[in-house]
RNA sequence: GCGAGGGUGUCGGAACUGGCAGACGAGCUGGACUUAGGAUCCAGUGCCCAUAAGGCGUAGGGGUUCAAAUCCCCUCCCUCGCACCA
């Protein structure tokens, strides 16, 4: 009778063992079942070793994955390592080691942890994007992007460290000073490989229609790309044959237009220096602009600046009027054409602007007062002061000023997009080599196929040198290379590519993951992809899911993938912060480490505790009391085996109860609810234990439907119990919806909306039964007593509201 | 500023399509068992009043409805994303 405690390490080593022995989770090669591909974001694998963050995006979907297997599915839900990298590459200068022996230390305890945890990952498909055998092909795509065009060299502004000496990341600027050594970070103009992305922007904006993302995914996406609609028209510059092109949504407010604003880098102004008659003034400003950060000048730039450029007008082709052009940082080069119209009378920066230098307002669209404020609103404004476009709305004024400018031959329509080319390039050791060589004759020249990959030589020192070359441009005898075309003497790129690259495909990898002549057989692809469901971090959900589209349409577009979209549906999970409400951090000293838990409580009643704290898609602090409620849980689940009674199916009394459970669960599984499902089971076990008894039925199904969550206890109970072959080798179990409703059910009875008493009618009765049983009750009837009934209401099963006067 | 999502006990959070607010867990209070309790078990736990009956409660104010945490309007607050994007 007195069962053995529960003993988690044993049990979790014990079916850890026979998972790994029996291959229990490898994706079948057989193609005749239907396939589930369930991705999580892979792991950078960092000297900290995994953080309580990554097992929630795990155990979601590795839940989802052992329903689907049990489900019928042939199911592929592989894990690999994000292994290059910059904290990778300074551990490796302070501590002397090589990133790859570093590398693969981190990698072996990151795999030694997941695999503690008992996910279900396939394996022998583990990819590693700094391995020689994956690399190949992540410069393969490079290549094949060069020939198309799609990558090219660029003269760029960089994040300059001045103290390091080295160009930084956006991400490694914090607070307009290098994170590392809080130096000086300027804006300094390297050359850099880009990739076209925007060629892509707007199918990658169509194609989020095809997909199923959290909206908020998709929104974050769509602003990403931020197209806009609207007109270039060009001014011509008084007294020259030049132009200035602007971007404007509003071509309606031209006949408003009293000034333009040029970017201060805007090239106009270099080519009419000789116009320009405060020329030192220009120059001045020009080089405050170049020394603010983009941070300065977007974050802290509250009050506008600018000087007017004296001796230079231009001609707005609306009114044939000469207006004054200024230049201000608060017009940017890489927006548009890096120069504006302002109509200060509808565009509140504009109207700043003109407020501050005393620049003439006039009112285009009436609605507002524009010596207050601009008036921005387009949906109820007409067109005032504006010649042919008087009395129109806006969309219509619009629509008319760019036929008529297309007419002039002054403007065309025109979209813009905010997303800009992606700067491929980093002055790194640690990452792929751009598989590119310079020759004087040729110019730049791809690495043979064959030849790839071209391999990062071993170097003593990883610290870029003072012009803010890679490392690599330090190892003459890998720089000198030959011509592949010409075979003249050659150099090879010293740039390597960023961490984007690697995961920006490596989905299609997990599919053939040791193909050694493709990055992925076509008939493998073909199978496998789309990607089912992908979850993983929000701080992912632009760059990352756009980067990696990018890539795949791409690879669509020349044939070597089958589907336009690489992930069917995608879902973001929230951060678990530290007990404290913050962020987890070493710097903090609020890090929950997942070893201890394992060791403490085990696995299961972790994984539990990840999918019981919270709301999925919600930050929330970690618990330590939260995790023993989940492991008290657990021990609870053990203990029914105590309470064992005859019988293979549901007693009555737990009946409609365990089809209720089965529907529950295997819903909220679905839909990310982890936590009520968990709370659901939590109930049903607590019930049991107030009866006394479960029978053999009732305890099998709860089993199984807290598998996918506590995969090892429930295993072991199970063969405990002699319930037959393993839980994973079993077909998830159906609910009758037809038992999912009590034959009577308990209905609230309102008086005047307060509910004065609960009666238990026959879950199909009609009004009349209804109202028997409800006057049948004192409780209700003395609050008729002296009324007048006014109205009843009866929604059966729900309720039956009563109205008196 | 723009976009998205929120505001429910002491805390994390439940509540289908408008139908008994507070499931489940934590914490707290009391009790049992105990040498002990940071173990286990039992009972209680939104607020007011309290013997009961009753009343009040989902950020605040108003509305629709027999019925509102849920729908509509206004105000306040929080989180996230983007941010001088023309």
């Amino acid at each position: 009778m007195a069962t053995r405690d529960y003993n988690h390490s044993e049990v979790e080593k014990k079916w850890q063992d026979i998972w790994e022995k029996e291959g229990a989770f490898k994706a079948s090669p057989d193609k005749s079942k239907p396939k589930y591909y369930a991705l999580i974001e892979f792991p950078y694998p960092s000297g900290e070793g995994l953080h309580v963050g990554h097992p929630r995006s795990n155990t979601a979907l590795d839940i989802i994955a052992r329903k689907r297997r049990m489900e019928g599915y042939n199911v592929l839900y592989p894990i690999g390592y994000d292994a290059f990298g910059l904290p990778t590459e300074n551990y490796a200068i302070k501590n002397k080691i090589h990133p790859r022996i570093v590398t693969e230390t981190n990698i072996a305890r990151f795999r030694n942890q997941l695999k503690s945890l008992g996910f279900s990952f396939d394996w022998s498909r583990e990819v590693n994007t700094s391995d020689p055998y994956y690399y190949k092909w992540t410069q393969w795509i490079f290549l094949k992007l060069y020939e198309h065009g799609l990558a090219y060299k660029a003269e760029i502004p960089i994040n300059w460290c001045t103290s390091c000496k080295i160009g930084l990341a956006n991400e490694e600027v914090v607070g307009g000073v290098c994170e590392r050594c809080g130096g000086e970070v300027v804006r300094k103009v390297k050359s850099q490989w880009m990739l076209k992305i925007t060629e892509y922007a707007q199918r990658l904006l169509d194609d989020l229609d095809k997909v199923e993302y959290l909206e908020k995914i998709k929104t974050q996406q769509r602003n990403w790309i931020g197209r806009s609609e609207g007109a270039e028209v060009d001014f011509a510059v008084s007294g020259t044959d030049k132009k200035i092109r602007v971007f404007t949504t509003r071509p309606d407010t031209l006949f408003g237009a009293t000034y333009m604003v040029l970017a201060p880098e805007h090239h106009l102004v270099d080519e009419e220096r000789g116009r320009i008659t405060n020329w030192d003034e220009v120059v001045a400003y020009r080089e405050m602009a170049a020394r603010k950060s983009d941070f300065e000048r977007t974050e802290l730039a509250k009050e506008k600046t600018g000087v007017p450029l004296r001796g230079l007008n231009a001609i707005n082709p609306a009114t044939g009027k000469e207006i004054p052009v200024w230049i201000s940082d608060y017009v940017l080069m890489s927006y548009g054409t890096g120069a504006i119209m302002a109509v200060p009378g509808h565009d509140s920066r504009d109207w700043e602007f003109a407020k501050k230098f005393n620049l003439p307002i006039v009112e285009v669209v009436k609605g507002g007062d524009v010596e207050k404020e601009a008036f921005v609103d387009t949906e109820s404004g007409i067109l005032v002061n504006s010649g042919f476009l008087n009395g129109l709305s806006v969309p219509d004024a619009i629509e008319t000023m760019i036929n008529w400018l297309e007419k002039q031959g002054t403007g065309t329509r025109k979209v813009h997009y905010k997303l800009r080319d992606w700067v491929f390039s980093r002055q790194h050791y640690w990452g792929e080599p751009i598989p590119l060589v310079y020759c004087e004759k040729c110019g730049w020249v791809p690495v043979p196929e064959e030849e790839l990959p071209v391999l990062l030589p071993d170097v003593e020192e990883y610290v870029p040198n003072e012009e803010g070359e890679s490392p690599l441009a330090n190892i003459p005898e890998w720089v000198n290379t030959t011509c592949p075309k010409c075979g003249a003497p050659a150099k090879r790129e010293t740039d390597t590519m960023p961490n984007w690259a690697g995961s920006s495909w490596y989905f299609l990898r997990y599919c053939d993951p040791h193909n050694d002549n493709e990055m992925a057989s076509m008939e493998e692809l073909r199978y496998w992809m789309p990607v089912d469901w992908y979850n993983g971090g929000m701080e992912h959900t632009t760059l990352h899911l756009l980067y990696s589209r990018f890539w795949h349409k791409f690879l669509y577009d020349i044939g070597y993938v089958p589907t336009p979209e690489p992930y069917k549906k995608r879902t973001s999970h929230g951060m678990i912060l530290g007990e404290n409400g913050e962020k987890m951090s070493k710097s903090r000293g609020n890090v929950i480490n997942p070893d201890d838990i394992v060791r403490e409580v085990g696995a299961d009643s972790f994984r539990v505790y990840e999918m019981f704290i919270g709301a999925f898609d919600q930050a929330i602090p970690w618990s330590q009391q939260g995790l023993k409620g989940c492991r008290r849980f657990l021990e609870r689940v053990w203990r029914l085996q105590d309470l064992l009674v005859r019988g293979e199916g549901f007693s009555p009394e737990f009946e409609v109860t365990m089809h209720k459970l089965t529907k529950k669960v295997s819903l909220d599984y679905e839909r990310m609810k982890f936590n009520t499902a968990v709370a659901a089971m939590m109930e049903v076990t607590n019930r049991f234990h107030e009866a006394g008894k479960v029978t053999r039925g009732e305890f099998k199904r709860l089993l199984h439907l807290l598998n996918p969550v506590a995969p090892h206890i429930t295993e072991e109970l199970w063969e405990i119990v002699g319930f037959g072959k393993p839980i994973y080798k079993q077909s998830w179990p159906t609910w009758d919806e037809e038992k999912t409703v009590e034959d009577t059910v308990e209905i609230a009875v309102q008086v005047n909306g307060k509910v004065r008493a609960v009666v238990a009618v026959s879950r199909e009765a009609s009004q009349d039964e209804a109202r028997e049983a409800v006057m049948a009750e004192e409780a209700v009837t003395k609050h008729l007593e002296g009324k007048t009934v006014v109205k009843e209401v009866y929604i059966p099963q729900k309720i039956y509201s009563i109205v008196v006067k």
